[in-house]
DNA sequence: CCGTACGGAGAACAGTTGTTGACTGCATGG
DNA sequence: CCATGCAGTCAACAACTGTTCTCCGTACGG
């Protein structure tokens, strides 16, 4: 198919890595739904009209972000949260995770946080997408412990939805408000611990598990 | 300083609400940072220029329509969150008025979960000062309640902060799949349930409260 | 009842946008 | 080694953008 080093394949890759990082970078300040491919082109040091060589248009580039911003979560997620400890050592290593990774990509986190309700459809669509499947990856880990013993999935999947979000609203917070990631971490920290008291007494009540 | 019918002043907020109108409908389809304003007044029906008679630019419109979505909703929030009787039946209250809102202004719901974290900086910031006005009529109320005896100001407001996060959250979801609002539905109750059921046991750890 | 202030229309401006077609140079594969 | 394919450039296009300045009609306040 392809050939190892394919000095061809490698200098389009370059340029189209380019026009992502562009992108990102112009994305800091604005929304997707106006992002230019001009624009685009401009940052990146390229002509308008190559940029049609790598996405057919600038929707298209915003669906290949969501690859880049989320496909590479997935493992990090999975050793995360199938930590083994109590739950207070759950929380600390998930804190740190979303405070390490908003510090280290945080134009992703910001791409990501912005376009989940944003005004273009088919990115919307992706973010769901990548985002159900973290939903079903902390569900998994979850129903592994002793404490879902007699949860139904519904009721595992509700709560992996609430940690997620949880998840996504802190690394939203730490971007914006960068100097108080002390506080911030810390109420995300608490939420936690009281989503994690709930779990531990929900199948107390009578209709619990219904 | 105004006189009560103002033939003048009533003319102008009917082209100004005109205007809002036609930038809401717009909406629903991008986001607020590539809304033009030659489109809004092409939407609204009169000439470009006029516009600057009410708005000095979108960004200050955007502002205005933070205030017309989410200003009237205080005393909805309160009242609901207010009601007496047991935790199911709060949580009923504020399913419906989740579910009500978003049948009645879908329009203004999509507005505020787009661009409270889009890319126009003003309307974040006036999104997330009605949104800090909410948490803090939540927590006022929480506050009240005998589960809360013993509670930190913070802890509270933290609380607060996790109810409402979840309403945005299902009022978004209840906007995306307008056929699932049934499931949507059940699924944000349980979660307010849990939650409800962690608050209770929150004073049962050695450092709950500290 | 008149002068004025104000909401709105119109024309014009320099820029920018997405997309097209034809062109160039070079790595590739036979 | 040569012909092909493909990344990238350039020029041009019609359409659109935000903003300014000038003008018009009319409700308002004295």
């Amino acid at each position: 198919m392809s050939h190892l080093p394919g000095v061809r394949q490698a200098r389009k890759q370059k340029t189209r890595q380019a026009l992502l990082d562009a992108a990102l970078e112009l994305l800091e300040g604005q929304s997707l739904s106006s992002l230019g491919l001009r624009e685009v082109t401009r940052a990146a040091g390229i002509a308008p009209t190559a940029f049609y060589r790598h996405f057919r248009s600038v929707e298209d580039l915003g669906v290949a972000l969501v690859e880049e911003a989320l496909g590479s979560l997935h493992p990090m997620i999975r050793t995360t949260v199938s930590t083994i400890g109590d739950g207070e050592e759950r929380i600390a290593r998930a804190i740190d995770l979303i405070v390490g990774h908003v510090d280290a990509y945080p134009a992703h986190v910001r791409f990501v946080t912005r376009e989940r309700h944003g005004g273009v459809r088919p990115v919307r669509e992706a973010i769901h997408g990548q985002l159900g499947l973290f939903t079903a990856e902390v569900a998994e880990a979850l129903a592994a412990d002793a404490v879902s013993a007699g949860w139904s999935r519904e009721d595992v999947l509700m709560l992996a939805q609430l940690y997620v979000d949880l998840m996504l609203g802190t690394a939203s917070l730490l971007l914006e408000g960068a100097r108080e990631w002390e506080r911030v971490s810390r109420v995300a920290a608490r939420q936690m611990r009281l989503i994690g008291i709930g779990r531990a007494h929900w199948l107390d009540q009578p209709d619990g598990g219904g």
